[in-house]
DNA sequence: TCAAAAGTGTTATCCTTACACCCATGT
DNA sequence: ACATGGGTGTAAGGATAACACTTTTGA
């Protein structure tokens, strides 16, 4: 095998960083004032191998120092490269590649520090308005997405042979449309995403330049975008924490050190953008033993006192996958 | 937030092409008969942003340039950036980040093309001798494999305050070593590597210069060694493949186009490194409606003559997870 | 007629899901 | 006393795991 030859890239960390406050799950977002649109991008900072050994001390190390937070839980999300997807003024040839990675924190009790280096947490679900499913089926999904999106499947799909599935079968599988066979799944965040932006339905495709298939005259916002890639990225975090929730216990990540029940719930369905059953979800916390009585109670808030639990650090070397593994409905 | 300063760095695109040949799991790999060690090493190309739009069209170009290997499925698995894990020659400054993909493909029926380009499939389990659980728990495990963790998980961790977990505690949950709570898992491959190249008791651990914990005389070799990080990301295409395949239908990515049932469970198997229960495997095969029969029968080997089946494209359509999520023991 | 591999039928158990009710506090 | 949220027990259904036996061919 020819020794390849490797052209110069640079490379971008850009960080998906996440927190609950007050029952919204937000996302660190850096907005510098300007007039200039997308407002918000997320934060990002180069990967500098001499300086660090890994691009997960890197990425620790640029987001404690431009902001003061201190994440707990760093995971790597997917690199992403397409050219055309990061335009930059004069963009040919230096390409940046972005290393995606999801990080947790607990939502700072000043905002101070953050707004004054121009970042600030935001509710996530502004970007995705169809994924919080907490208050019943989104509106906007019935209204403005599926018809939408039904028009797009009725077109001819000029790559129907290269593709393995047809439009309307796509929607079917990620929207859990109409009828019957596919409910909704709220781990499908990015493949949704991905769906919308091929239909030409978000503004970052038309940004991108992609030929908008519809040719509506103005088509309804469906969310507010992000700069360059960053709602796709966003889409992945989601994505990946509403999965591994379900077997990892990085919820406690971004509680306080003590909690009710009642907040540890409030929480994960923030996450998971969908009501939970109170009382499977009490017995799953049990079940797996993931936390204990703190023997407090805190005082009520108009209703009987609740009981105060810490995480158990230690089921981690107890059982293989201890997480919340929330099924049904709600 | 300040404009971050990007290095150049080099990116690379490792493949894991993964394929079964006649109940092994086999690995493409370039060895270029050479007397420097490791023989073996991964494919891996440059990736040219003018060339290619995306990660994986660039990949799949220089695989079937070089190899005339067509794959079919393709998968990114992890970007790999650490320093010291990538050694070459004069190291300092440029930096060759590699992105890892799984590919997957059928056993091709003549590999004279792939060996005048120095390629060849090799059995996987040669790099891993302890997943290979098919024949009962491989001997290496107790006879080699954990008296040296044991020794290891013995020795004072300097790092304690920094590791959430002690060394015994990780050994169990990886190995799931001596009694009770913790089985084997055999997803974990990706863990248990690394766990072994932290122990110091990988040849590349030592390559890397990692002060060996353990200074025995000799310390065996615990599978063949791979060229720069490529058995960590083995590791890392093994582990992803047996989670998934569970819950997609990529096996038939890597099967002929008909097949007997019993030669799609020795398949899985194979990936899986376990027996599985022949019964069960069947009416979950269908259950999930994951295959059809063709109305032929295999002339037989000595024994009773099999019903062929083929793949039903089409179950993807269908059901929103459509895998073998065969369980039990075996 | 025997070996070798293909193929089938049934039951016990656990986990998931859903149900409806009681308790402790503040107003 | 009643509204508000906290907290519990129990039963139906489905999926999983384990069991042992019959069938069809070639030698």
């Amino acid at each position: 095998m020819p020794e390849p030859i490797f052209t110069p890239i640079e490379i971008g960390l850009t960080a998906a960083i996440v927190a609950v406050e007050g029952d919204e799950p937000a996302i660190l977002v850096a907005g510098d004032g300007g007039r200039d649109e997308p407002r918000f991008g997320l934060p990002f900072g180069a990967f500098d191998p001499l300086a660090h050994r890994t691009f997960e001390i890197g990425l620790r190390s640029w987001v404690e120092a431009q902001t003061g937070l201190r994440v707990g839980y760093v995971e790597q999300l997917y690199t992403f490269g397409d050219r055309g997807r990061h335009p930059r003024p004069g963009d040919t040839a230096p390409h940046v590649v972005s290393i995606g990675y999801l990080a947790l924190t607990r939502a700072p009790e000043d905002a101070a520090a953050l707004r004054s280096a121009g970042a600030g947490f935001e509710p996530w679900y502004r970007f995705f308005p169809w994924e919080d499913w907490r208050e019943g089926r989104p509106a906007i999904l019935d209204k403005t997405i599926l018809p939408l999106l039904a028009d797009w499947a009725a077109q001819r799909d000029p790559a129907t042979p290269l593709r393995p599935l047809g439009r309307s079968q796509r929607v079917q599988l990620c929207f859990g449309a109409t009828a019957g066979n596919a409910p909704w799944d709220e781990e499908k965040v990015l493949d949704r995403y991905e769906l919308l932006y091929e239909a030409g339905l978000v503004e970052e495709a038309r940004r991108d330049g992609r030929q908008v298939a519809l040719a509506r005259a103005s088509l309804p916002a469906l969310g507010d975008p992000l700069r360059f890639d960053h709602r796709r990225i966003l889409a992945t975090a989601i994505a990946r924490l509403r999965a591994k929730l379900k077997y990892r216990p990085l919820i406690f990540e971004m509680m306080a050190p003590e909690f009710t029940l009642t907040e540890l719930q409030r929480n994960v369905e923030a996450i998971a953008g969908r009501h939970l059953h109170k009382q499977n979800f009490r017995r799953l916390v049990e079940a797996g033993a993931l936390v204990e009585p703190t023997g407090e109670m805190l005082a009520a808030t108009g209703g009987r006192p609740a009981a105060l639990f810490r995480f158990r650090r230690d089921v981690v070397q107890e059982r293989p996958a201890p997480g919340l593994r929330f099924g049904g409905r709600g």
